[in-house]
DNA sequence: GATTCGTGGTG
DNA sequence: TCACCAAGAAT
């Protein structure tokens, strides 16, 4: 058997049952690769099974609004895939009358779908032969073939792109990509696969050149920023004040509470009778309760959030554009980033 | 083309 | 605690 052979076989024997392979629909496939960008099949699946419920065509996605589509996205993190899938929906059912498209060239124009998930969708819901590469199938290669390119680099994904599509099975191009993904998540783990297993063990340039650990190689100059968030819960009655953020940075659209950020840890004193204090509440605030800071990690980001509940007179309060009450019953509809909910759980059932 | 988009699991 | 990674894409 030749590698491409012996990885299908082995996927027969050892694949998973995941609800979107037993489907040709390219709508449906096209969910469930979005939603897996970057994250983890047990972490996705509810996801995937709460948007194909709620929006069963593409022609459903594209009447839903911004606010219920991030609600419904609320907590997998990467936003702009959700927003970018409602643009996408909602170009589908003008351009293509409803019918999502299955072949390539139209699959890559649209917001959201990269080469990956070109490939992915093209070659699963109609067998069009494209390779995928994600990271279990770069990993694969970089072992087999002892690729210590990176990658991440420019010059690293061509060349992976490029052993993927020399690889591929043109036979069969969709069971061979799903074969790929497979064996690299299941057995070509990234961390202590059980070689001793492996079916395709004898040609392994890592296993024969003890390079497992050390392949793939990825070039790794992250910088990680610093932010200093000061969040303030107003509640006035049943109410409570709100922030709609804006797309400029992250949760973009979605919702948080009154903040003010500093550079670094500001003391309580000096950041109470700031001037950015005075312009959020015209008066400065009595504290009712400080929350101990709360470190977020985000990928490129370490947020420091403090949490003030403060007391106010609401009349006082000269609210910004995006500030607004909201009664607490409604804030359920509302999309939060992860923080923000857990910050609002001290106040009020979600 | 380097940076920036979340969140959760793992060793 | 920390580094790495997860069915990547947009800017």
């Amino acid at each position: 058997m030749n590698f491409s052979e012996t990885i299908v076989h082995w996927y027969q024997q050892n694949k998973r049952d995941l609800p979107w392979r037993n489907t040709t629909d390219p709508y449906v496939i096209w969910l469930s690769e979005i939603i897996l960008q970057q994250t983890r099949v047990e972490q996705g699946m509810p996801y995937f099974y709460r948007f194909a419920e709620k929006y069963p065509t593409v022609t459903h996605f594209a009447a839903a609004s911004e606010d219920e589509v991030l609600k419904l996205w609320q907590g997998l993190g990467y936003y702009s895939r959700g927003r970018n899938m409602l643009k996408t929906a909602q170009l589908v059912k003008q351009q293509f009358n409803g019918v999502f498209p299955s072949n390539y060239n139209d699959l890559i124009a649209l917001k959201g779908i990269g080469e990956y998930t070109a490939a992915a969708i093209s070659s699963f819901s109609a067998n069009q032969a494209k390779a995928v590469v994600d990271g279990n199938v770069n990993r694969v290669i970089a072992r087999y073939f002892g690729i210590d390119e990176p990658i991440n680099s420019t010059k690293g994904k061509k060349l992976f792109q490029q052993m993927a599509d020399d690889l591929l099975n043109k036979e069969y191009p969709a069971l061979h990509n799903q074969a790929m993904m497979e064996f690299g998540a299941l057995q070509c783990k990234p961390k202590s696969p059980d070689c001793g297993i492996c079916p395709l063990r004898d040609g392994c340039f890592a296993y024969n050149n003890s390079a497992v650990n050390t392949l793939p190689v990825k070039l790794k100059k992250l910088t990680v920023k610093n932010r200093y968030f000061n969040y303030f819960v107003v509640i006035d009655e049943d109410r409570i004040l709100l922030n709609k953020r804006d797309d400029t940075d992250i949760w973009a659209n979605m919702y948080d509470l009154p903040m003010i950020e500093t550079d670094g840890e500001q003391n309580v004193e000096k950041l109470f009778s700031s001037v950015e204090m005075t312009n959020l509440f015209g008066i400065m605030p009595h504290i009712i309760k400080e929350y101990p800071q709360k470190k977020h990690i985000l990928t490129h980001q370490h947020i420091h959030a403090r949490l003030f509940h403060i007391a106010i007179g609401v009349n006082n309060i000269n609210l910004k554009a995006s500030y607004f009450f909201i009664e607490v019953e409604k804030i359920k509809n509302l999309a939060l980033p992860k923080l923000i909910f857990l910050f609002l759980t001290k106040f009020i059932e979600l």
